[in-house]
DNA sequence: TGATAAATTGACCACCCGGTCAATAGTGCT
DNA sequence: AGCACTATTGACCGGGTGGTCAATTTATCA
């Protein structure tokens, strides 16, 4: 499949980010039912023309957004999972919870649009991407959670599968509730260090 | 506030149950803003007239809708709390998850309705709603937490607040996992009873 | 049965949508 | 300067939206 962005490639980097970054704020702030492309082309100072022409249709240009957003996100993860790969499971983890947070302070709107697709959203193909981030999570989660196995740090007999589930519905629950949290409320009243505690506590022994 | 749904309630029955069904489909299959009226009154076969006499706005309507399903949730949460008062931990969590799934197998499009409002969605009133259900489930899941740290099956030094959080994210978690697998593939390969012995060791003894 | 009141209808409104395309402006070459 | 070619524009299209209201049907009662 050859997507034709060339158009859109050839312009002045100026102009792209100017357009990209458009689409961003429209898209974070909006369903994808709701984005409106009449926003994009004012907020961008184009017109409506040039940006059917550069994205042939709506669902061409949230798909190149979607992936810009999860080229990002594969940076960090990939950079903490290697910085992190001789430090035992409770700290690797911190990190990683750490590193989301880094994300969602440096790329809000990225991160918006995260969470408005895999939390429901009528995007275009959600169900192959969705499918696709499943997949990455189940690798990379995997990945950590094997290492603390082979290192006898967590039950050798553990349900993987299981396991990455539950990482990952803690871990993409609290950064949700972080990113809203930034959002609106003052920042103070909330110890992050005090939930990275308890995170690795109930992972590593439970409540009891 | 005076809600004025009194001209609705004063409809037959019959044709009460053909409207609320149409919102409840329509409302189930797509976003707040996505919905059409248009669809709702040409399937509960009315005019649009007449939706718009009986509910003076879409926001309203949804409200109806909204709290006629919390309302139905709240059945379930209640009958399994009290049954289940005298179980251990572990029992009593194993029947909450058995009564979700029993909620989404007897009302899937409710539940449907429950899960696009949660995870995002821009409903009217969303933030609103929202906290009233985290207020809730705080106080659900706080009071089933609570009884376990008084009989010493839990820590009874734990923040509650952080374990009712995360008991809260992997429920619901599980649960929209469950439900949409329930509304596409063979409910086989599903081995729901697996699950629920992960969660409640989990939650119990961690992974380690 | 006929007058009055109440319930129901659907054509209509202003507005917004994604997408198109003839017309125009801009660029580079001879 | 004049030409050819490309990039950009924005008025316009068909269609859908939530919501309105004069006109019509239906129910009520003397």
């Amino acid at each position: 499949m050859i997507s034709n962005t060339n158009k859109f490639k050839q312009l002045a980097e100026e102009k792209q980010s100017r357009i990209v970054n458009a689409c961003i704020s429209e898209f974070a702030e909006n369903d994808y039912e709701t984005a409106s492309m009449n926003t994009v082309v004012n907020q961008a100072g184009i017109s409506k023309g040039s940006l059917f022409n550069y994205f042939q249709s709506k669902s061409i240009l949230y798909n190149h957004i979607y992936k810009l957003a999860l080229r990002e996100v594969k940076t960090y993860l990939r950079k903490v999972r290697d910085e992190t790969a001789q430090l035992p499971f409770n700290e690797r983890l911190s990190k990683i919870v750490d590193s989301g947070v880094q994300f969602i302070g440096e790329h809000p709107r990225l991160a918006r649009i995260y969470f408005r697709l895999v939390y429901s959203g009528d995007s275009p193909n959600r169900e192959k991407i969705v499918t696709e981030l499943q997949a990455m999570s189940e690798e990379y989660l995997g990945n950590i959670i094997q290492d603390a196995m082979d290192r006898n740090e967590l039950d050798p007999n553990l349900d993987k599968t299981q396991s990455v589930f539950f990482l990952d519905a803690v871990l993409n629950r609290f950064l949700k509730e972080y990113h809203e949290v930034m959002n609106k409320r003052s920042q103070d009243t909330f110890d992050k260090e005090e939930w990275v505690k308890g995170i690795t506590k109930l992972f590593t022994k439970g409540l009891s």
